[in-house]
DNA sequence: CAAGATATGTAATGTAATAACATATCTGAC
DNA sequence: GTCAGATATGTTATTACATTACATATCTTG
C-alpha cells in the first residue's frame, strides 16, 4: 500500500542535496547547487519538492520557506511531526511526541475540527549553541 | 511593565483592517484595503504589522504568509499560542493549551534546547464547514 | 505501435518581503 | 522656545519565494 515509487532524476538530484545539506535550504538555494547539473528553472526544483514533499522524504519548514531531508530512520506513518530550528547554527532536528500528538487530536475533538495537516516548530538555541 | 503604547496612525488603520477581517490576510490585501486612506507601498504596513505582532495585538500565520488580529480578550502573558485555521471557509482560531506547552517546554528541557518562539498550525475543516 | 500518463524544459508572471535613503513628527534637555 | 535624538513615515528599487502556461520528451500498457 503505497510504495514511494523510484525517484526521477531531478527529484534524485533535489533529494541528494537536500540530504547532504547541515540545515534547510530554500528552493532557490537547492537550484544554485544543481545548476552544474543542468537545472535552470525554479519550477524544476519545486516540481521535485513536490513529490518528495508527498511522499515524505523531504519536510518542508514554513517559518522559513525552506526544506529540509526526512530525519526518519523508518517511514513515516500518519503521526505529527515537529521540528526544533537552531537560530545560531540553523540545524533542524525532527521529532515525533505522542503526548502532543494525543493532546492535539483531543483538542480538534473537543472543538469539532477535523486536521489534516499540523505545522509544529519551535525555534531557539540548540545544546551546541549555548 | 511594558506597557503597550498607543497605536500611530498606520498602526491603527492596519489594526483596523485586521480587526474587521473573518479571516487572515497578507500583507499586500492589507495594503489593498488601506490605499484609500493613503497608504502606497509595502513597507507602511510591513512596518505597522512588525510593532503589532511585537506587541501581540496581531499574529503571524507561517503556513499562509498572513496575518490575524489577536482574539484574546486578555492580554498575552509568555505562553505559547496555536491556531486552528479551517481550509474551507478560512476561520482562524486562536488557542493556548498548558498540557502542549508544558509538553513542549519538557522535550526542549530533555534536549537542552532553549526555546524562544513555537509555531503551531492546525489546518482542516473547523465545526462549521463538515 | 498508438494513446494516455508522467516527467521535463523554458519563459513569463505573480506574490511576499526588504534595502536604501529622504523627510517629518515627537519628546525631553537646556 | 529650540536644539538634538529618537521614532514614524514616505518613496523607489530590489531581492526572495512560488506559480501559470505552454511545449516537448519519456515512460507505460494494451
Ligand atoms: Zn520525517
Ligand atoms: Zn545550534
Ligand atoms: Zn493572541
Ligand atoms: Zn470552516
Amino acid at each position: 500500500m503505497n510504495e514511494t515509487p523510484a525517484l526521477t532524476k531531478n527529484q534524485s538530484l533535489v533529494m541528494s542535496v537536500l540530504s547532504e545539506a547541515k540545515s534547510p535550504l530554500s528552493a532557490y538555494q537547492i537550484l544554485d547547487e544543481l545548476r552544474p547539473e543542468g537545472l535552470r528553472a525554479p519550477l524544476q526544483v519545486y516540481r521535485a519538492l513536490d513529490k518528495l514533499t508527498e511522499h515524505k522524504l523531504v519536510h518542508r519548514i514554513e517559518s522559513l520557506n525552506a526544506f529540509v531531508a526526512c530525519s526518519h530512520a523508518a517511514e513515516h506513518g500518519g503521526e505529527m511531526v515537529a521540528f526544533a530550528i537552531c537560530e545560531a547554527c540553523g540545524r533542524v532536528e525532527e521529532f515525533c511526541d505522542p503526548v502532543l500528538q494525543s493532546r492535539l487530536a483531543a483538542w480538534s475533538h473537543e472543538h469539532d475540527f477535523i486536521p489534516t495537516r499540523t505545522t509544529l516548530e519551535i525555534k531557539g538555541r540548540c545544546a551546541a549553541c549555548h
